[in-house]
DNA sequence: CCTCAAATAT
DNA sequence: TATATTTGAG
């Protein structure tokens, strides 16, 4: 039987997850291409993917009725975000380089202190990049030099004098500092130094990760302790968010294992009656609902055009070749072909923010993609709307970037679909290979089609 | 120095 | 409105 754990699996050296996966080598020749759910880097992190994966869509997958649909939806529009969301430090549009030891140079808009520009740390080279890639034209050359104290060691800020004013009651001073009432610059959290951030969290453990160590070990000038603070608590507020999370989906692992109707030993009146290519509902999981399947944590907060275009976009279906209802029922679970170099950069989109995405990606023959916005909700519901069959170009268009998976594809699609359909990221899950989906569908009751007749039947019109 | 929560910015 | 980040109290 499949088996379904919504739990951390047992391995967490996370530290050393980049030594094992060093160079990427490996992933795109490994099983799973497009969404790949096993391998040692997988398994080295996966205490530390859960930080970078959305669990916000309970579940895909069931309709009213209590059937599972035919849909992995995947919006390509966000994964396509999510691939291009780092920039180039040569596509940025203002940067302020470092002073070569110690203090940036922040860029700071004259008016208001810290609204339209950002400070980002580019790399260990100490390039801080200001970046007003969400407003293009106040960039030019407003920049002035800003009195913040980044140095690590160096800030001897006394800000604690207060004691006096007694209760809980914090100083509601209007949004002035005393001193000189400038807002310090907005750090940017790139994916990069996110990524830094929390593999030295992970390096010192999660419990005794204090931001004074961690600033230490990321060994990055850009940050302040201050930063570092700041994002430990958001990042351990998530965490903790998360693990919430992960203890109600194991709960309902197990109430579907306790009360799923046994499957059908045979073919029952009803189970002819129910097309083909409906999957049993034993193997589905959580309750019923569309969702976007991929998010993480750590990207930039959202326009509210880029939202608004992204919820604009038609959620797609995803479908392996051989389980695609006939055309003629379901003539949008047949893309067409398309290059397969396509399935590598959705691959690489769905690694792209996890912890390993640097060293998965650093081979990467990375084609510039147009960059889209990404949409934030985090925590928030999406609002789903199942796409009506590819009537629409863009929807034909999506489709066509969907297509033509290959074997591997193909059985990690599967092993999605059936193990984890809402999570395009791994959760230290093995997805069982083809076959055994496959007879475990026959098993259930789904008639079993030929791989060439599937294949002949998906890719002719 | 750390953590938490309010304040503020986007 | 929601989320990210800063600020400052404890």
């Amino acid at each position: 039987m499949l088996e379904v754990s919504t739990l951390r699996g047992p391995t967490s050296s996370g530290s050393k997850a980049e030594q094992h996966c060093g160079g990427g080598g490996g992933f795109v020749g490994d099983h799973h291409v497009v969404f790949p759910t096993s391998g040692d880097c997988f398994a080295m992190v996966d205490d530390n993917l859960l930080d970078y994966i959305d669990f916000s869509c309970d579940v895909p997958f069931f309709d009213a009725d209590g059937d599972i649909l035919p849909d992995l939806e995947v919006d390509t529009t966000e994964l396509l975000a999510e691939f291009s969301s780092t920039p180039p430090a040569d596509d940025l549009l203002a940067v302020a380089v470092f002073g070569a030891d110690d203090q940036p140079a922040a860029a700071v808009a004259q008016e208001k202190p810290s609204s339209s520009l950002e400070q980002t740390c580019g790399d260990d080279k100490g390039v801080a990049v200001a970046a007003a890639r969400r407003k293009l034209q106040t960039t030019t050359t407003t920049t002035t030099t800003e009195e913040e104290d980044s140095s690590p060691a160096g800030s001897g800020a006394n800000k604690s004098s207060a004691s006096a004013e007694g209760h809980s009651s914090k100083k509601k001073s209007a949004g002035k500092n005393s001193n000189g009432g400038k807002r310090k610059v907005k750090v940017d959290w790139t994916p990069e130094l996110h990524r830094r951030f929390v593999q030295a969290v992970e390096q010192l453990g999660i419990d005794k990760a204090v931001p004074s160590r961690i600033l230490e070990i990321m060994g990055t000038d850009c940050l302040t302790r201050h930063n570092i603070a700041s994002h430990l608590q958001k990042y351990r507020s998530h965490r903790k968010h998360l693990m919430a999370r992960e203890a109600e989906a194991a709960t309902w692992a197990q109430k579907r294992h306790m009360y799923a109707p046994p499957a059908p030993r045979t073919t029952t009146t009803t189970d002819a009656a129910r097309p083909p290519w409906v999957v049993p509902t034993t193997i589905g999981f959580p309750p019923p609902r569309f969702c976007r399947p991929l998010h993480v944590w750590g990207h930039p907060p959202p326009h509210a055009a880029a939202a608004e275009a992204a919820a604009a976009t038609p959620m797609l279906p995803v479908w392996p070749r051989h389980l695609a209802p006939p055309r003629h029922l379901a003539p949008w679970a047949h893309p067409t072909p398309v290059d397969p170099a396509f399935w590598h950069q959705q691959y690489s989109a769905a690694r792209k923010w996890g912890p390993q995405a640097a060293a998965v990606t650093q081979g990467t023959p990375c084609v510039p993609l147009p960059r889209f916005p990404v949409p934030h909700p985090i925590y928030s519901r999406p609002a789903m709307v199942p796409p009506p069959p590819s009537t629409t170009k863009l929807a034909q268009l999506h489709l066509e970037l969907q297509a033509h998976p290959s074997k591997e594809s193909i059985d990690a699609a599967i092993g999605d679909v059936l193990v984890k359909p809402w999570l395009p990221l791994p959760l230290g899950l093995k997805p069982p290979s083809l076959d055994s989906v496959m007879s475990e569908l026959h098993k259930q009751g789904v008639p079993k089609i030929p791989p060439a007749a599937a294949t002949t039947t998906g890719a002719t019109g």
